[in-house]
DNA sequence: CTGTGTGAAGGCTTTCACAGCC
DNA sequence: GGCTGTGAAAGCCTTCACACAG
């Protein structure tokens, strides 16, 4: 099972799985088949059974999947299985909601800190984590370890602060900001460009 | 040009040098090799010529290509070359921040109404479009005739909502709630999973 | 007989190498 | 000479067909 062989399309699609797996469990469902959870995660069943075969075999033939078990070896191997903090820097308008929307605590993350050039801007609720001055950065992220960053700063600064983040020991940054980021290979990137998305379906529509 | 020739990954970077032209010409850049243009992409030059012929030829050899006419023309293919009107569902504490982050204008879309179950509920500010009752849905995407629609509901109702947005004649969902929609092959769907995207990264961190 | 595991085939995307035009 | 346009090759991912285990 080691990292480099399994292809990144799958490790996106594990996340999936496991959420239906999860749901699964809530219902008290001891075993399914791949043809089931293929189904709940909208992919085909051969290409399920491939992506479970690059960290191991996990079903029983003729019965199908333990829901308990595969849900805890696709936790292992994303690396989830204990809680990751996290860093969120910019917190303007997008980043204190992504702050208060709460999705990523619901699934083995904390968001442990914000970071933000103006401490002391005006905020409509309070957040319930500190926003800390840029300043803070380096010792915050060093003293607890954080590897995982979310970037909600203005697309003109992101590539500045990206370089920082990666200077700070930080190994991976979901981007939020309109802004193509330039990152030494061993940094992992996951773009999240909500206008792209937008102007993306555009083209479909008739 | 026909749409179905252009493969998906081509649709999504044109998005990307379209911003990137944009730079350009607010630098009063008048020209650009595939080589710079690709740079400020993030990706190599023969991906970014391959990804240009697939509707035409536009480039000039020995110098490069016209920014704004390139421009102006791979804005007519994603078809974003009028104001897009665009519907949110799921007014709640995502889909508020997205209305208020006003990302989406900047990029020619115009969000024109939101729509939730609960049009009472306390919302921190003022929002500046009208949130409407679920039962106005149909006559207003009729009306209006809207075709791209943001699905900010919670998972459990996604499916439901998204079924009703498909007959109100949606033919675009652009889905933040973290379930997997099944929906008809000619509607297009993004699927934006926030928590998908962070676990994800924490596969790559050591 | 049911349903997984997997080598091989097929399809799609990226990269290369170089022909063609300014 | 410089840079685009493009057929061919390579690489990657998905799908198929079927062997194999329970």
């Amino acid at each position: 099972m080691h990292k480099a062989d399994i292809p990144r399309k799958t490790i996106y699609r594990l996340s999936i799985y496991n959420r239906a797996l999860q749901r699964l469990r809530e219902n008290s469902v001891a075993t399914v088949s791949s043809e089931a959870l293929a189904t709940a995660a909208g992919v085909k069943p051969t290409q399920l059974r491939k992506d479970l075969t690059y960290f191991g075999q996990w079903g029983t033939r003729g019965l199908g999947y333990d829901v308990s078990g595969l849900s805890k070896a696709i936790t292992e191997v994303l690396g989830m299985a204990k809680l990751q903090p996290v860093i969120l820097v910019g917190a303007g308008q997008l980043g204190t909601a992504l702050l208060r929307y709460g999705g990523f605590a619901r699934e083995g993350f904390e968001v442990v800190a914000a970071f933000d050039a103006d401490v002391a801007r005006k905020r409509p609720r309070d957040i319930g984590i500190p926003i800390l001055p840029m300043e803070n950065l380096a010792s915050f992220v060093s003293e607890r370890v954080v590897k995982l960053a979310i970037l909600t700063v203005p697309g003109k600064v992101a590539q500045e602060v990206a370089n920082r983040l990666i200077e700070c020991g930080v190994q991976a940054i979901l981007n939020f900001a309109p802004a193509v980021l330039h990152v030494p290979e061993r940094i992992a990137v996951n773009n999240v460009d909500l206008a792209i998305q937008l102007e993306n379906l555009s083209y479909f529509v008739k």
